[in-house]
Parts: structure tokens; C-alpha cells; sequence
DNA sequence: TGTACATCAGTGAACGCGCGTTCACTGATGTAC
DNA sequence: TGTACATCAGTGAACGCGCGTTCACTGATGTAC
């Protein structure tokens, strides 16, 4: 995709080699799994000698915190982006920003797989860690905007973890893929199915049964 | 915890390697995680030559197939032991089984890391399916007891879906860990929120709606 | 516009390591008679 | 109860491999003047 020198001109320097070692990160987890990115696989597939990713991540760990956080930033604007383009009331828009999580997981499976991974990360953790707060806050946001004023920090919290896990666990099923094994052939059914839950449960909150919004 | 050989004393023969690799599997993910997994690093710990694994699983990916074999065995017992310690109403019970399952998680961690692995056991995925199936299949029970004789089975396994999603996506961000950077300190007030959603979802069925059961 | 020079980005050889797997072997066990 | 023998379970040496990392190096780039 990155084609490396200006013009298309081979030259000495790649032009941005970092975006291609991500991209080889990305390209080998989907054709071979995780285990067989290396650093070595990844200079080979981005057409550099083994030891130019080092200039740039230092280390292996570097080069898989770096896909993370490039995972979750696109997993953040991915999000906003489905609550902002969501027609309607703060519960649509929640259930649009569910159905954009699932989507992630599938349509960008190499990303998923490693953002929550923290093992993979070493000493880079922080980096990861906070770009994924990010990913949580704009869940979170939305939640309060589904309770309103009435609910307590506490209770968004909880329903937001809620709703998280059952986005995340379905999101975890279908890339992990014991669902099509089992008989569930739709990801779009399930999905649904996830979400009417998640929905029923933010009904089932005090705040929401005091004060509903839509 | 397998001493190996008859009355404590060394012998040629371990005794029950099989289950002392096993183990050693376990104790190796919980000091240093999964990717210090070797055969040559189970057998250290089970003191035995790094030759010897191959003469009970093959190779690499036997061994793991077995120790997540092994863990979704636990499991199902686990759910079903969960299941008939509960009183009172389907409901209850199904809320059991769903604390149990969150539970197994974070108290079995080096078992859940590998049982939703497919990636780990290479060719050997059917023994490790077909184990799991069975841990599904009570859930699926259990849902239907709750939906009771009016319920399709579609619903039943649109609800199953839903609820394992959401116990699922719990156990996987805890064991996975971002929670606690995140301000959830307390796994199991995460429970409740999470058994809540389900229950609220359960509710909100139609064949729920016409029949409730409890 | 030229020139000197510092810095940056990639090279290629080399290292030591632990891994999975294979192999001929040998000690231990169990069974047939 | 004893003996022969097949089978089982573990040994230890050896193999080839790809890995991450380090290193001195060199070509390319950009900046000061």
C-alpha cells in the first residue's frame, strides 16, 4: 500500500517506514496469525533489512504498542464517528456506536486482536493504555447522555461496563470463532441480539425508569 | 501436586506425567504467561527429559488441546454444579451460572487463556470444540428452562448468544486486565451489573412477556 | 548557489539462544504360558 | 511361582531453524553559513 520513495523511485531511505511496518504487522496477522509477526517478517514483508525497525520501535514490544495505539485511535474515531452520523435520540446513537464495535472487531480483526493484549505490549504499556481510555470515555459519555442528569457517576460507570462487556464478548466470540462452529452463522443476528440486551438493561435502570428519554 | 512415582519414591516411570504436564502448563501461564509455554519448559517442571511430552501428546499443540480440553471439562462441571447448587427458580439458576462462569475466568485464568485460543491447538481443534459445545449446550439449557415451552428455539439461541456474550465480555476484560487502570477495582459489583443487563434482557423477550416464569 | 558537516535511516554480518522434533537407546512394566 | 518377551515410558544427544539484538558501517538528507 506504501509504496516507500517519492516517485516510486527506490532511494536509500524507504519514506515512511513506519507506516509500513504497521501495515506488515497488520497484513501478517491476518494471513498467518499473531505468532508469526516478528520483527524479521515484518522488515522482510516492508521490504527493509531486519535490523531497520529497530530505528524506529527499538524493540518488538515498541512495534506492537505502536500497532495498538494505531489500533485504538481508529477504534476511537470509528466510534464517534457512528454516534455522530446516528440519526436521533442518545439510545440510537448508543446502539450505533454497539453495532461500530462489533464491526470493528471483524472488519479489523489484526487491531483486535492485539489491542487487548497487554502482555504483547511490555514496557510500553502506557502508551496503549491510554489511547484505549480514550475508546472507553466516548462509551461512557454516551451512557450518561442515555441516563440523564439523574444518574448517579457510579450508575453510568456500571451500566457502561455492562454494556461494554456485552459488545466486547460478542465482538471476542466472533473473531475468536468458536460461534460459527456452534451454529451461529449470523454475525448481524447476534449482534442485534447483544444489543436488545444491552438496551433492555439501560431501560432496567433506576435512573432510566425515573426519567426516560426516549 | 502429582508427586509421580508410587509411595514418593523415584522410579524410571513418573507415574501420571500426563497430569504433571498439565499442571506444569498451568503454573507456567500463571508465573509468566502463555508465550512461556514450551514442551521443553513443561517438562523441566515436571522433571522429566524434554523428549518425554511427545510420547503423550504429540507435540506442541497436543499438549495445549489437552489443557484446554481439560479446562472446558472444569468448566462444564463448573456450570452445572453452579446450576443445581442454586435454588429457587430457572432465573436464579441461570444467574448462578452466570456468576460462576466469571468467576472461572478470573480464578482459572491459565485454563480461559487457552480455551479460546483456536489458533493454540493447530490440527487437534476438534477434541477442544467439541468439549466446549458441551459447556454451551448448558447454557442453552438453561435459557430455554427460563423462556420456557412457548419460546422458539431461535429465540433460545439468540437469548443464549446474548447472555454468553455478556458474562464472556466480562471475564475476558478482566482477565485481559484493562479494568483496573480504568477504575473498575471491584470484579464483582461488575458481576451484578453485568447479570442485571442479562436479566433485563431475558425479560424484555416476548415469549418472557407472555409467559414469565419467575 | 556552494560547501562543510551533523544527523538521520538503512545495511549486512554476526552473536548467542531456546525452541520443536527426531532418534537410537534403555530401564520398567505387564502379560502369556 | 518362574520365565520369556512384548510393550511402554523416559533418556540424552543431536539437528537445523528463526529469532531478537547488537554493531560498525555507509548512503541520504537537511541545515548553517
Amino acid at each position: 500500500m506504501m509504496d516507500g520513495a517519492r516517485n516510486g523511485t527506490r532511494s536509500y531511505h524507504h519514506g515512511d517506514l513506519p507506516a509500513a511496518l504497521l501495515d506488515a504487522v497488520a497484513a501478517l496477522i491476518r494471513e498467518g496469525g499473531l505468532e508469526t509477526v516478528t520483527l524479521r517478517a515484518a522488515a522482510r514483508r516492508a521490504g527493509v533489512s531486519h535490523a531497520a525497525p529497530a530505528h524506529h520501535f527499538g524493540d518488538k514490544a515498541g512495534l506492537l504498542a505502536a500497532f495498538a495505539a494505531q489500533g485504538f485511535a481508529a477504534f476511537t474515531a470509528t466510534l464517534e464517528a457512528a454516534r455522530d452520523a446516528a440519526p436521533g435520540t442518545p439510545v440510537e446513537r448508543l446502539r450505533a456506536m454497539g453495532r461500530a464495535y462489533i464491526a470493528f472487531a471483524t472488519e479489523h480483526r489484526p487491531w483486535f486482536e492485539v489491542m487487548f493484549r497487554p502482555e504483547l505490549v511490555g514496557s510500553h504499556q502506557e502508551v496503549v493504555t491510554a489511547t484505549g481510555g480514550d475508546a472507553f470515555g466516548v462509551l461512557v459519555e454516551q451512557v450518561a447522555a442515555c441516563l440523564g442528569a439523574h444518574a448517579t457517576e457510579r450508575e453510568v460507570l456500571r451500566v457502561a461496563l455492562a454494556t461494554w462487556s456485552g459488545v466486547h464478548g460478542l465482538a471476542t466470540l466472533l473473531v475468536d470463532g468458536p460461534l460459527e462452529e456452534l451454529g451461529f452463522a449470523d454475525p448481524e443476528e447476534a449482534t442485534e441480539a447483544v444489543l436488545g440486551m444491552v438496551l433492555a438493561g439501560l431501560r432496567a435502570q433506576p435512573s432510566w425508569q425515573e426519567h426516560p428519554i426516549a
